[in-house]
DNA sequence: CTGTTAGCGCTTTCAA
DNA sequence: TTGAAAGCGCTAACAG
């Protein structure tokens, strides 16, 4: 009768403290609790025996045991965490990205989000002291993370230094392919609603739509005009301004986000305005919810998902010291057509 | 000339491993760890001199030094985290829940956010595994929590054995208010589109709007149906099976979820139905965007931002071990009516 | 193949 | 008022 046919001895799993520790296992299997980190950690091949490993294998399974993820960090240094440093998790565009994030880092590493502030740099700060293996964030500036001793990806930056590892969207295409599809229907005079937050990307995706439409239709004529990313906020400043705007000869309004349009089309339905009869709307982002607006909303498609997804997976081979291609991914963006825009109409 | 007058010695704050560690703050401030421990902590007050504080803690801020919270955890036993498990962040109701759990942890506590799949119980081991101070549930099933070893608290779960900690949503006002309001326009044959989820928070939708008009109108027929809590699927279904419905005389559609109603809304207008003229529609939730479709979605409002936070106040009360008030909190529904209801119309 | 040993960086008695 | 020392539970060299 060898080892392995006698009964384990039962030890308490449920000692005071809570959870089974490694010197319970080790006790309860009558090894040392390096054969129980070993065999925990499927280190085991060829290290050690088959019975052996069957027997610890059993008593961690019978106790629950799983390792301290405290006391493995203080040894290992990796805290199989990572952190999404984002503004507004209601947003969908910033939901999306959460979702393609979750996407990638299965189920080894979990997940932070953290809600930043207007101010930048103590949540970041925060986050790198709380212990990640490293930090998504989408927008802030990027002098803020030197020094910050994890690795870093930025979102959707497309001006971030040349260095800094980041994934973001190609807007050239999709501004384009905007600019083409708003000369086309005959429209001259717009009105493009900026975000206010001092961002890159909201930057070109406004220049690279006025260069297209410049290139495109010289004589356009393009008033500018900013709001928050909120619904009612943009709703309220398009039931203010609209009169004036129509007096201007305004034939279309384009939004930086399509939350922003969702406002305008709210507005724009207050004040009775039929979209796209009287007004055409378009906007960047194209949600799924842009689909279901009324009416669907035209919009240069940036996929939230995708930039995630492929930026987590970017982050997490930087923490693995793996150079898998490039430090800088590039996504593509494209054009939504739907029915909010029409032929420019002149009154 | 004082200890406190001599320049404090440079330690080279970048050493090769990355962070400053306690120590290197007690060989620049000339202390033992102890007391720079005691100072970081902020338990120096009648325990270190004035003087010796002044030092360390200046040395502290020249250093940048943050205590590490894998050496921290693996002592005190608390990680400064807590979890919410839920099942789809790009849900809009999942999102506003998450908002208000960030508004209630503030900056001490950091939110990690578990994406469960089908199954629930191997997230809810890992999360636990994974170590947080506690978790937060969006709906699976209660025998799963049992020797997790930290607090749970079960969200919008109203069936949750009564031991459990839970914040839910009573939903007998909505349901009755719905009820009301369909019955008053007349409503007589409607169609309950469920949720495919076997939770009790869809079975409680039901049954309370069931209950309110079988009391007002004993005559309606309500004819059940369910589909996935998903815009495509729902309107793929709608599209298929509305004729049908039609036929039967079905002069209202409720679903248990905004979002499935965003599919119907979506799905009736391919058709060409035309809401509330044809059929009216209403759901629960009464998410922002709920305003925004076409026609503006009547809805059973459920607070989510108040659910997450309440919940994450009452989960960070037990992690602390504060008794505060009751383990159970309970948040009353109410109706937003808006436009996508109407009389009922007979053909 | 298995066990012994030395820490990871910190908090916390307990002495001095 | 300060410091020495004992771990927290685990991993990873290194012996045997």
């Amino acid at each position: 009768m060898s080892a392995m046919d006698e009964p384990v001895p039962r030890v308490p799993a449920n000692r005071p403290g809570g959870r089974a520790r490694a010197a319970d296992v080790a006790a309860a299997a009558r090894v040392s609790i390096a054969t129980v980190s070993l065999v925990a950690n499927g280190k085991a091949a060829g290290r050690v025996s088959m019975q052996t490993q069957a027997r610890v294998e059993q008593v961690i399974e019978q106790l629950g045991y799983v390792a301290d993820p405290a006391a493995r960090s203080l040894v290992t240094g990796r805290r199989q965490c990572i952190a999404l440093l984002a503004h507004d998790i209601t947003n969908p565009f910033i939901s999306l990205i959460a979702a393609g994030v979750t996407r990638a880092v299965g189920t080894g590493t979990q997940l932070l989000l953290a809600s930043a502030g207007a101010d930048v740099r103590p949540d970041l700060a925060r986050i790198a002291a709380f212990g990640v293996d490293g930090i998504l964030v989408d927008h802030p500036a990027s002098e803020h993370v030197a020094g910050l001793g994890v690795p870093v990806v930025h979102l959707d930056d497309p001006d971030a230094d040349e260095s800094l590892p980041r994934a973001y969207f190609d807007l050239a295409p999709g501004g384009a392919l905007l600019a083409g599809h708003l000369a086309g229907l005959g429209h001259r005079r717009l009105l493009y609603l900026d975000a206010t937050r001092p961002w890159a990307t909201f930057a070109r995706r406004r220049t690279h739509l006025l260069t297209g439409l410049s290139k495109l239709a010289p004589d356009t004529i393009v008033t500018p005009a900013r709001s928050d990313i909120d619904i009612d906020t943009t709703r309220q400043l398009v039931r203010r301004t609209w009169p004036r705007w129509r007096v201007d000869g305004v034939t279309a309004i384009v939004t930086a986000t399509d939350v922003q349009a969702f406002g305008v089309l709210a507005g724009l339905a207050d004040l009775g305005v039929s979209v796209p009869g009287q007004v055409s709307v378009a906007s960047f982002d194209s949600v799924p919810f842009a689909q279901l607006t009324a009416p669907p909303l035209t919009a240069v498609a940036l996929p939230a998902e995708q930039l995630g997804h492929t930026s987590a997976t970017l982050l997490l081979a930087l923490i693995d010291g793996r150079e898998l291609g490039s430090r800088v991914q590039v996504i593509p963006s494209s054009l939504d057509v739907r029915s909010s825009t029409g032929p420019a109409v002149t009154r």
